[in-house]
RNA sequence: UGGGGAGUGGCCAAAUUGGCAAGGCUCCUGACUCUGGAUCAGGUAAUUGAAGGUUCGAAUCCUUCCUCCCCAGCCA
């Protein structure tokens, strides 16, 4: 084995794994978790993070976890919960019969919290809100100690027996750790681990009017479930020591926390906020529109499990800030589909052709490919007759020299056709083009020439007679600027979204074969794009497709660049 | 001006721990082609944030500096 393969690179977390087993750290075990809270849809963000986390556990035979992270039941519902739980799965993940909920701990987190207050590490706080701040200090000043601070334990169990029991209001007292106020890292300043919340809760209904906080429950639920590496976004690393600081303090299996740099894409916004915000002001059509980057939105768009899959595992793991080039993302989702989706014709802005020399009333089935880089996914018959579409910009009556397409005079293939040549261009009162009168070359059957001539170019077109009639939906980047957050002085992100993101076509024509369409399957429109049936709103009756993406078009982009 | 992180071609990102700067994306050529796709071949692009220092040798070690990100929720 001389010319061995160069082993692939390992990231940073997976080092710390291999560490770990090396050194026989948890017995060799392997056990993550994914962790959502159920306050908005997952997106492309999310599914690098549980690429991470289901990717390392099935790289280590170890285990993944899904663990609803749902301590705050004013932001939470089981809508959330219900579609988490579908786009997890969609993108190809199991957690077998490890589906859980930071509140099945409540109980548990409940005798925890008693147990810190009866070690004197923890005390209810009566201090308001507004009082906790004033008192915590700033980022260069040391906080003071809540005047509570010191309270007997007997007093601190009374009162917090009395706040679980309802007793009092929201926001009157807290259960606060009796940690450092004068600490540099704010998180240790005395960090509220119970807070007063009478709402009512998706999963635990009423049964509880305190609830703990995101710091007093995650590490206790990564020890709860024997998670052994308990991965999350940077933005948590400043909380790692209050997380090390309560699994200590409780004295309980205690999991490693390691933080990774969370993914950002070009032309695209990432947080949950502002998510929220564009469907709540309907700048999009919902969750699950298709220029969104949420899972669902991607589902419907055409994006496969497959290509976010391949993309998430390529774009590395590393701890520093990064933005990557949304022609990645595109990258690995054209590679998926080149070698999966099926091949059709369908002309989205019809421009009608006469073959003047051929019969009136015949009609001939051709043969094309379904998919040239899959010889098992056949052939099929493609109708043929006197009058076709071809798309309108495949025709110029003027071209210009790096132009290779239908001219007057000039010949052309239709794909698996014949070669037609433009006798005659058509045109109405106002000078727009109605109609291309056009001989064809009989013995070019097939699409070659039995002299052995060739032709520049070969054009996609469908038989008017047999044609199908569809409403076809082109996306674009929902925002004009590789950083959306990059706007006017006073305006927000909204400032930069694209108004050209969605253009609707209608009368758009498909080759018969399309008519057995449903909503998953994978379409490539041949020299257009990648396309799939609109989940939501296609109907056999009136079909609609969305472009996933298009395919790389050198054309497209020369004329770009010209019109610069 | 506290604390915590991070800086390697335009964008991601490796570099077996001091040994002669991978790979992918983008971009540009060319070949091939019944998709201006795919594929194949080649190319442009890095004094590794900066300056010093140690060393035969530094992206890796030491000093100083610069820049960017995160933290003052009873959000996660």
């Amino acid at each position: 084995m001389s010319d061995a393969e160069p082993r692939p690179s390992t990231d940073f977390i997976r080092s710390i794994v291999n560490e770990d087993i090396r050194t026989g750290k948890g017995d060799g075990r392997v056990h993550t978790r994914f962790p959502p809270e159920p306050n908005g849809y997952l997106h492309i963000g999310h599914a690098k993070s549980i690429c991470i986390n289901f990717g390392i556990a099935r790289d280590y035979g170890g285990k993944c976890n899904l663990r609803f992270d749902d301590t705050n039941p004013v932001k939470e519902e089981q809508e959330y919960i219900d579609s988490i739980i579908e786009d997890v799965r969609w993108l190809g993940f199991d957690w077998e019969d490890r589906l859980f909920y930071a509140s099945d701990y409540f109980g548990t987190l409940y005798e925890y919290a008693v147990k810190l207050i009866e070690k004197g590490k923890a005390f209810v706080c009566d201090q308001t809100p507004d009082e906790v701040r004033e008192c915590r200090g700033t980022l260069t000043e040391p906080g003071r100690n809540s005047p509570y601070r010191d309270r007997s334990v007997e007093e601190n169990i009374d009162l917090f027996e009395r706040m679980r029991a309802g007793e009092f209001p929201n926001g009157a007292r807290t259960l606060r750790a009796k940690i450092d106020m004068a600490s540099p890292n704010l998180n240790m300043r005395d960090p509220v681990m119970y807070r007063i919340l009478h709402a009512s809760h998706p999963r635990t209904g009423d049964k509880w009017c305190i609830y703990p906080t995101y710091d007093f429950t995650h590490g206790q639920s990564d020890s709860i479930e024997g998670i052994t590496h308990s991965i999350c976004t940077m933005e948590f690393e400043d909380h790692r020591p209050l997380y090390d600081w309560h699994l200590d303090a409780l004295g309980i299996y205690h999991p490693r926390q390691i933080e990774f740099a969370r993914l950002n894409l070009t032309y695209t916004l990432m947080s949950k906020r502002r998510l929220h915000q564009l469907v709540k002001d309907g700048h999009v059509t919902g969750w699950d529109d298709p220029r969104m980057l949420t899972l669902c939105g991607m589902r419907r768009r055409g994006y496969t499990p497959e290509a976010i899959r391949n993309f998430c595992d390529r774009i590395g793991v590393a701890k520093a800030d990064s933005v990557v080039d949304f022609s990645f993302l595109e990258h690995c989702l054209r590679e998926d589909l080149n070698r999966r989706a099926w091949r059709m014709m369908a002309v989205l802005r019809p421009l009608k052709v006469v073959l003047t020399n051929y019969p009136e009333e015949k009609t001939e089935e051709l043969d094309a490919v379904n998919n040239p880089e899959d010889e098992a996914m056949g052939t099929r018959k493609v109708p043929f007759s006197r009058v076709l579409y071809i798309e309108r910009e495949d025709f110029m009556e003027d071209p210009p020299k790096k132009f290779y397409r239908l001219a007057p005079g000039r010949e052309v293939r239709l794909r698996y056709a014949y070669f037609i040549i433009c006798d005659e261009v058509v045109k109405d009162a106002n000078e727009e083009i109605v109609e291309l009168r056009c001989t064809y070359d009989p013995a070019t059957r097939g699409g070659d020439a039995p002299d052995g001539r060739k032709v520049k170019a070969t054009l996609h077109w469908v038989s008017a007679e047999h044609a199908l009639d569809a409403e076809v939906r082109l996306y674009d980047h929902l925002f004009t600027k590789e950083n959306p957050d990059e706007a006017p002085k006073g305006q927000d992100f909204t400032a930069n979204l694209n108004p050209d993101s969605l253009e609707v076509l209608s009368g758009c024509k498909l080759e018969p074969s399309l008519s057995g369409a449903k909503s998953g399957d994978l379409y490539q429109f041949e020299r257009l794009g990648y396309f799939c049936v609109d989940s939501k709103d296609s109907t056999p009756a009136q079909p609609v497709f969305n472009r996933t993406v298009t395919l790389k078009d050198a054309w497209a982009k020369a004329q770009a660049i010209e019109r610069k």
